[in-house]
RNA sequence: GGACGACUAGCUCAGCUGGUUAGAGCACUGCAUUCACAUUGCAGGGGUCACAAGUUCGAAUCUUGUGUCGUCCACCA
């Protein structure tokens, strides 16, 4: 047998292994299936990977995504169930045409414009072709074990076939509207975007009071009110009593004389200003909702440019920012000017994808309409309802629970989502005009004279079908029917509404069911002062870097442990780097154990253990198969994580090894233990736990395909755990008193035991505690004398230790620290008399309760009784 | 303005449906180095569980309120 290298080194051994999972075959589930005994009576486990950016690189959101499905994905695998782990990428429109637009201008000084649709259209599918690799081979750097024989992309052939087949259905179900509504218009970017896709930004600025007729109106931008003719104020405005709704009344304004109309609306706020405001209904969307409300005419001011139109009179062709200051200027000189409240705090709409401020405008548009009806199964139904419904009625369980409510109420406040973008890269709108002829399909119109729709889709619009779109849907599929609904979507609670929202639905809609079971969100990746990671901090923390500093076991073991559904967490170098050290440990334990073994074997029948310290082991083995899969069950993929690294760290490393050395001849138990745990922790950390299984067991199969452990309790478990507990109580006990009194290491002291019921015992194991507290001469009796020159302590039973010292104790240290104990015993035991000696609590609590501080209470009494009388017996 | 979350050792967090003498990791202190691992081992110090009131025999845990921080949502011109 070779030996292992004393320490792990990742770098060794990651990219070698992956190539081995990817040619075994076992991502696919289909050749799963193959190798493997289990078949039709398997369950399917499916996850679609939320798409990563084409043209994106490797972050810690990505990490995190990667590393938590990785784990449910390994773990249902190892259970033998069909699984698929889908990958792909997004072309995620705005953000790659962007992205590209400024590299070609940067190199080239050329817009999308001059060069013109097509060729900028190429430059932009040759870049995220190139791009594509990077993102990929990052998944890959991080294990995950996805079938790449099915990657797919949002803009390839069979999604588009998808996006158009959806797109037609909705057209022809009246879903699918085009109109003149009130749109967020972003002047940069030359597009306008959804509502969710907005960021709205605090500002203060400068509100202008002014007068307008015998009104004083309040409006933060005075750019945009030369062509306001309507006032509006609240109908129950007892101020405004006399002005009807309707009445037409003169008003010098900032272009001479103006007819205005009253307008009686509840959208004015009484509380607010003067209660009375002038409208703009094109560049507002709540003037904009009055407008329509009362059929008011609506003027554009601002160009799509965002320059003033030929209404603003001299201002014509101003940059509105350069305006403002001009036209502050001549309402003072016309004396329209009332005052100026210089910190006016109020919300500015941004685009969130980095573009500039939003500009609302009345564009012709393509929208969803949400609350349209439709027919489903001989009713009538919404898209509303039908995102309600499914997580309403359980056919959808959002993980933690608590985003079910925000989930609700964003429906609640859902307006139609705008689809169109006026951005090239992206699915084109499936609808073709010529004349007052309008045709919408999956493929162009047959004839001449035809012109496409010039806009593309959101891109949500494509990540909305990604469930069904990458199981080949509209086609009837193997893997569709096999795969969908999906088990899990696990993603970041930021993207609920784009995404996690949409896709439910698309889903609901097209297919009349749900797009997977169970939504798992996970929290933000933090720095380790709580803060967002940004390139501006310069806080970034590198999930390549951290792998190739710690490698990737560790980076993904930081981001599991500690991570729970919903809440942030933060992450550090230092947090990565005791992972890193623990990956060592076990290569360790897996290098010791192996020097122990004649002959690795796998054993995955439970053996039976000779000593104590086998049993104890075997008894907690089997304890942590059962919690971690519980916890790995109840997606508490952290807890799994502690739980096994405190097995394998505190009890496999820290005492059984370590007894092992004395006790000897544990070949069986050592394969079987070794074998199990490399299992347990392979979700977690797959290259370690493959690299040993390859170093032991020569490359024969991969740890990936093996399955996983299964143990059923043992009996008299409590018993084993009772007595080991007792061992190790005594053996801290001596440890703490050679710590204590400073006693050479090398200075094997006899010690004593006193006890009634456990003697056989603690002689069986007077080997083991010798040698792990490094005593000499150990005598066990019912009574025994205590030596002149000893210390004392109790443990559990009443089994009294003494530590002969050979020579002179140091009497009053050593009362010291037998008061020191009293002390922490007496309160409690007073405690425990006074709680029994309630009558409330012995009639009200459970009898298992009272029972169990009865025994406390006895137990600790006897204890501290011997402790006074050592303390006594010393003078 | 509404909703949600967090507040437990210096730091990061566990503590499920109320019963533990409140735990872990990191950091800290002391000791230890042929014998799997110093990316280590052993022993230790450190917390009135944000605050207040209530329910209960019993509250870190349940209820209500307050405070601090954070997040999301909302058409106040």
């Amino acid at each position: 047998m070779k030996e292992l290298s004393k320490a792990y080194e990742a770098k060794k051994y990651e990219d070698a292994i992956y190539k081995r999972w990817e040619q075994s075959g076992f991502f696919d589930p289909d050749v799963c299936i193959k190798k493997r005994v289990s078949k039709k009576t398997a369950k399917p486990f499916s996850i679609v990977l939320p798409p990563p950016n084409v043209t994106g690189t490797l972050h810690m959101g990505h990490a995190v995504m990667l590393a938590v499905q990785d784990v449910m994905i390994r773990y249902h695998r190892m259970k033998g169930e069909i699984t698929l782990w889908l990958p792909g990428t997004d072309h995620a429109a705005i953000a790659t045409q962007t992205k590209v637009e400024k590299m070609i201008f940067d190199a080239e000084h050329k817009t999308r414009q001059d060069m013109g649709r097509e060729a900028f259209l190429r430059r932009v599918e040759q870049f995220a072709r190139e791009s594509h690799d990077t993102i990929v081979n990052q998944c890959k750097k991080m294990g995950a074990s996805l079938d790449w024989s099915r990657e797919a992309f949002t803009l390839d052939d069979a999604r588009t076939l998808a996006v158009r087949t959806m797109f037609k259905q909705m057209y022809d179900d009246g879903i699918i509207y085009r109109g003149d509504r009130i749109v967020n218009w972003d002047p940069v970017m030359q597009s306008n975007v959804s509502d969710d896709e907005i960021e709205w930004k605090e500002e203060t600025t400068a509100f202008y009071y002014l007068k307008y007729g015998p009104f004083v109106i309040g409006t933060a931008r005075p750019e945009t009110k030369f062509g306001d003719k309507y006032i509006v104020m609240h109908p129950d405005d007892q101020r405004y009593k006399k002005y009807q709704h309707g009445q037409k009344l003169e008003a010098d304004w900032l272009n001479g004389k103006i007819t205005a109309t009253i307008v009686k609306d509840k959208a004015a706020d009484m509380a607010f200003g003067t209660g009375v405001m002038t409208i703009t209904p094109w560049h507002d969307a709540t003037d904009f909702d009055i407008a329509l409300r009362h059929k008011l005419d609506r003027e554009q001011i601002i160009d799509y440019n965002g320059k003033l139109l030929p209404i603003a009179g001299e201002f014509a062709g101003l940059d509105i920012v350069e305006a403002r200051p001009k036209i502050i200027e001549k309402l003072k000189t016309r004396g329209l000017l009332e005052t100026i409240d210089e910190k006016y705090v109020h919300r500015v709409a941004t685009n969130y994808r980095g573009g500039g401020v939003i500009e609302p405008q009345i564009r012709k548009q393509w929208f969803i309409g949400v609350t349209r009806e439709f027919q489903r199964g001989g009713k009538k139904v919404t898209l509303k309802k039908l995102m309600q419904a499914a997580v309403k009625n359980g056919d959808i369980e959002i993980i933690p629970d608590r985003f079910n409510k925000t989930y609700f109420h964003w429906i609640d406040n859902l307006r139609d989502w705008c689809i169109s973008r006026q951005i090239w890269y992206g699915h084109r709108v499936p609808v073709w005009y010529r004349g007052n002829e309008v045709f919408c399909g999956v493929q162009s119109p047959k004839g001449a004279g035809w012109e496409q729709d010039p806009d593309t889709l959101d891109t949500w619009f494509s990540s909305g079908l990604w469930t069904f779109s990458t199981l080949g849907w509209p086609k009837k599929t193997k893997d569709l029917v096999a795969y969908h609904p999906t088990s899990v979507l696990e993603t970041g609670y930021d993207i609920l509404f784009f995404w996690v929202a949409r896709m439910i639905l698309m889903t609901t809609y097209a297919l009349g069911k749900v797009p997977f079971q169970t939504v798992y969100l996970h929290g933000l990746v933090r720095d380790e002062q709580g803060r967002k990671m940004s390139k501006s901090l310069g806080n970034i923390i590198d999930p390549l870097d951290m792998i190739s500093q710690f490698g990737t076991d560790a980076t993904r073991l930081s981001l599991i442990v500690g991570n729970t559904p919903g809440n942030d967490m933060k992450l550090s170098e230092a947090k990565v780097a005791g992972f890193r050290n623990f990956t060592n440990k076990l290569w360790n334990v897996a290098r010791f154990m192996l020097l122990n073994v004649k002959k690795p074997k796998v054993i995955i029948q439970r053996p039976q253990g000779k000593t104590l310290a086998d049993k104890w082991i075997l008894v907690r083995l089997t304890a942590t198969i059962q919690e971690v899969t519980t916890r790995l069950e109840a997606y508490n993929f952290s807890l799994a994580g502690e739980t096994l690294r405190r097995f394998t760290w505190d009890e496999l490393a820290d005492w059984y090894l370590e007894i092992a050395k004395v006790e000897g001849n544990k070949d069986r138990i050592l394969n079987y233990i070794l074998n199990t745990i490399l299992k347990l922790w392979h979700p977690f950390m797959p290259f370690v736990t493959e690299a040993i299984w390859q170093e032991v067991y020569r490359g024969k199969t991969v740890l990936l395909g093996a399955r996983w452990p299964e143990a059923n309790t043992l009996t008299s478990a409590k018993k084993i755990t009772q007595e080991f507990a007792l061992m190790q109580s005594i053996v801290i006990g001596l440890r703490a008193i050679r710590s204590d009194y400073r006693i050479d290491p090398a200075n094997k002291i006899p010690v004593l035991m006193n006890t009634r019921k456990q003697k056989k015992l603690l002689q069986t194991l007077s080997p083991v505690i010798r040698d792990l507290a490094r005593t000499g001469e150990m005598t066990v009796a019912t009574s025994v004398k205590r030596p002149v020159a000893s210390v004392a302590f109790v443990v559990q039973t009443g089994v009294e230790v003494f530590v002969d010292l050979l020579g002179v104790v140091d009497k009053e240290k050593e009362r010291m620290r037998l008061q020191k104990e009293i002390d922490t015993l007496a309160p409690y035991v007073a405690s425990l008399e006074k709680k029994l000696s309630n009558e409330q609590f012995v009639t009200n609590a459970p009898s298992s309760v009272v029972d169990e501080q009865r025994r406390k209470l006895n137990e600790t009494r006897e204890k501290l009784s011997k402790i006074i009388a050592q303390q006594k017996s010393l003078s």
